[in-house]
DNA sequence: TTTGCTGCAAATTGTTTGCACTCAG
DNA sequence: CTGAGTGCAAACAATTTGCAGCAAA
């Protein structure tokens, strides 16, 4: 699923967006599609030097945020505090994300409801849809099963945006 | 709709909550008791000022949290980058946010979608979901007709979160 | 060669925190 | 009286930006 982007391709994406192509880009690209994990700025820097190659991580933002514009990459925001921008390869099926508020964990799950709630809001309102943002917290199975112990866990299950 | 809550009201909502009641908190739950619009943490602490009232906006900020952990009042993000926290009295019906990029309106939209979404991925994945963060982003239906004119505003429908 | 890109460090910005003082209970 | 709450200023953390040098095209 994941590593599809060879750095001929890379070149051709960057390209294409009329971005010049440079190694800190291409670097970015790469890291970003073998990304196991999902990565902010300072994961993707690191991993870059981990890797001995050199970036700034200014030139990390400035290059995520090209990459964004130009649509390689998609931005997310996880968890209660959406104090950091989390990156993906732009190349992924629809999908959304759950993170397990005991254990951190990222859940990459798919629903159809969203794309129908866009659908029936813009017929609904008149609105023209650009984007969603959604994201889901909890306790993932493992953890609700480890805390819970069956009895159901009283959250306030408070809306958070 | 909206100034529900008067102070004595305010002042049993705070004991519950196990909260001292302080002049400062009162004056944050009335504000945004009768906020017409959606504030931040600045927007109180300038409406607060406005009103000839004293609060720190240290104070605002601490006071927010407390009430969210109370459940009195509920936080959100809005908008493209989520920089800000925005914070809504908690006695609303379920709704979501809708933002114009263009002219920044903030629409409160329904759907049911989203809690069908959280019913069935708690199903499907055996996930407990404490809450959804949920924002739309795109053109409210005057901004679409005015820069549209018709013609789809061919727009890469990004996923932000 | 001519821009765009990069690195570095300094600046921004929304939010949090330490500490001494005050006031609700 | 006593601890929770407050104000102020300083601290933080993620992200952005100014500027001089560098390198794609």
């Amino acid at each position: 699923m994941k590593g599809l982007l060879d750095v001929s391709e890379a070149r051709e994406r960057l390209e294409a967006g009329g971005l010049r192509v440079t190694s800190q880009r291409l670097l970015v690209l790469q890291i970003l599609a073998r990304a196991e994990a999902h990565l902010d700025a300072e994961g993707i820097y690191n991993l870059a030097r981990e890797q001995g190659f050199h970036v700034s991580l200014a030139t990390v933002y400035r290059t995520l945020s090209r990459l964004k514009e130009t649509g390689l990459v998609d931005q997310r925001f996880f968890g209660p505090e959406h104090k950091r921008e989390y990156y993906e390869a732009a190349d992924k099926a629809e999908h959304y994300h759950f993170v397990c508020l005991s254990c951190g964990k990222v859940v990459e799950v798919n629903t159809p409801r969203i794309a129908q709630a866009r659908r029936e809001l813009a017929e609904e309102y008149g609105l023209v849809l650009a984007a969603a943002c959604t994201c889901f917290e909890g306790y993932c199975a493992e953890c609700a099963a480890e805390s819970g112990k069956g009895k159901a866990r009283g959250h306030g299950l408070a809306a958070v945006s």
